[in-house]
DNA sequence: CAGTGGTCTAGACCACTGG
DNA sequence: CAGTGGTCTAGACCACTGC
């Protein structure tokens, strides 16, 4: 009875707001008839979803960088007045996005591209042979990085305004010394200031690692439109093979937190001893 | 005080398994020092891991049929003499994999590729406009359907042998009246026998859905290879284009229950007003 | 050894569905 | 209204990591 009464005052948490963010439970909603607003933008949440916006600001602020550990559950529990429970599924959540990564003893981490699991998270072009290893790394060849004005298409996608700067480099990507991929990257000239076609070329590591690394900004998810088209001039002349030759045409646009678009990226594939591998659920 | 203790003595569950299959909790397993039966295959798993497991059993069993509700988290729970919170979560990754669907206040489901939410699930062919209903259904016309010996390269990708009987099917399908997809289909002849042009020309409804409402076959997943190659001339006269033209090329297996693979598809799509789209995360 | 995430339980209460 | 899934808590114990 005692544990009864106790549990039932945990609800209690209307004026607990000092120096954190109100949240607001489930269970405080109830008796709450005022529909106009509940339906208000943003709507009531669940408090683990409320914890995840949280975590996800801190993320975004870069209060955590990526690599680096973040507070222990229990931590964020009191820190949020929370139960871990809640906090744990919150972070399940932000685990099966990618965005964290939990490791049993140790803690939970931002996740990264700097990291063996998700050094090729974004390329999914895979030798037919299928044996990833068995080529070796990609050699890579910055074929140029200049800075433009972003184009009405360029910057519709990269939701910039006509006109405003932006870095355009190129450049091809060879697997046992045959030229497989052509790519066109065009990136927002602000976040990525200082960016030249030798720190490209000198980084070792995939490119969303630099991006990370050099300019703190990190690619969450991407969006890819695939096409089947003939190789122009300058697709052949760079991937040294004949015009109208068929290539798989890939336009990415990844985006960091918040669906900020950050990159657009349009690669050229050659696909007669790789493929693009796809995973349907 | 008296509620904790009547939580202390709740780890009782040595002696829990009488008429069911024996699961072996995490925390039975404590004092046991005898790692070779811990790393004796199978490996001991998670409570959660094991319901999944015999959930999963059910499913293939045919225990409940797509579209069925699944008894209740509570019955589950007595079924297996574990708390409703263990079940909770063997039925959130089944949800995950799509295999369920939970309803609230209706209960949980089998997935079916019958339903509006999983119509296209494997298709990820869309108008560049980006507007799926636009276009409405598509016209889908069946040109072949009849019965032949595998060869080495089928039987290999449906874990056949040379030479078993299977069913080949072709078809093509417009939007707007514009040829755009031709496809070439493998089946193992035994899972669906009886299959006519008729049948899959009369079904209203997805190639999959007739799957399981006629054979009782549900594919739970896929594996896609793309490519872009040039159009043949059975392509050409097929879909009504030039050869050479450019066609994305995309071959799948899909998976039923269990990883076995039950259909070959060998699409070929235009990609002049269409794109395969693809999220990553 | 302390600290972390991972599993499991029990119980309360909520939101939604349908008769 | 009863029954379902959904949220939240509290607490016990496990497995793993590193000092």
């Amino acid at each position: 009875m005692i544990g009864e009464m106790a549990q039932n005052d945990n609800s209690t948490q209307s004026a607990q707001a000092t120096q954190l963010p109100p949240l607001v439970s489930v269970s405080d909603l109830q008796g709450t008839t005022d529909f106009a607003a509940t339906y208000a933008a943003p709507a009531f949440s669940p408090l683990y979803q409320q914890i995840k916006g949280l975590l996800l600001k801190s993320l975004q602020d870069g209060e955590w960088k990526p690599g680096e550990a973040i507070p222990s559950e229990m931590d964020l529990a009191a820190r949020y007045r929370v139960s871990q429970g809640t906090v744990r599924k919150a972070i399940d959540e932000l685990a099966a996005d990618n965005l964290l990564v939990r490791r049993q003893g140790k803690g939970t981490f931002v996740d990264t591209h700097a990291e063996k699991h998700a050094q090729y998270r974004f390329l999914k072009l895979v030798p037919d042979s299928g044996d990833q290893s068995s080529e070796g790394p990609a050699d890579r060849q910055i074929t140029e990085c200049k800075r433009v004005r972003a184009t009405a298409e360029i910057a519709k996608l990269l939701n910039l305004r006509t006109g405003d700067p932006v870095w355009q480099a190129q450049r091809v990507l060879s697997f046992r010394g045959v030229p497989t991929i052509l790519e066109d990257i065009w990136l927002p000239a602000a976040p990525f200031k200082g960016l030249t076609a030798e720190r490209l070329a000198d980084y070792h590591g995939s490119m969303y690692a630099l991006f990370e690394t050099e300019f703190g900004v990190r690619m969450v998810r991407a969006v890819e439109k695939i096409r089947a088209l003939p190789a122009n001039l300058l697709h052949s002349s760079l991937l040294k093979i004949e015009q109208n030759m068929p290539l798989l045409s890939v336009e990415r646009v990844a985006y960091t937190y918040n669906d900020v678009p950050m990159e657009l990226r349009r690669g050229y594939y050659l696909t007669d001893t790789h493929h693009y591998r796809n995973e349907l659920n």
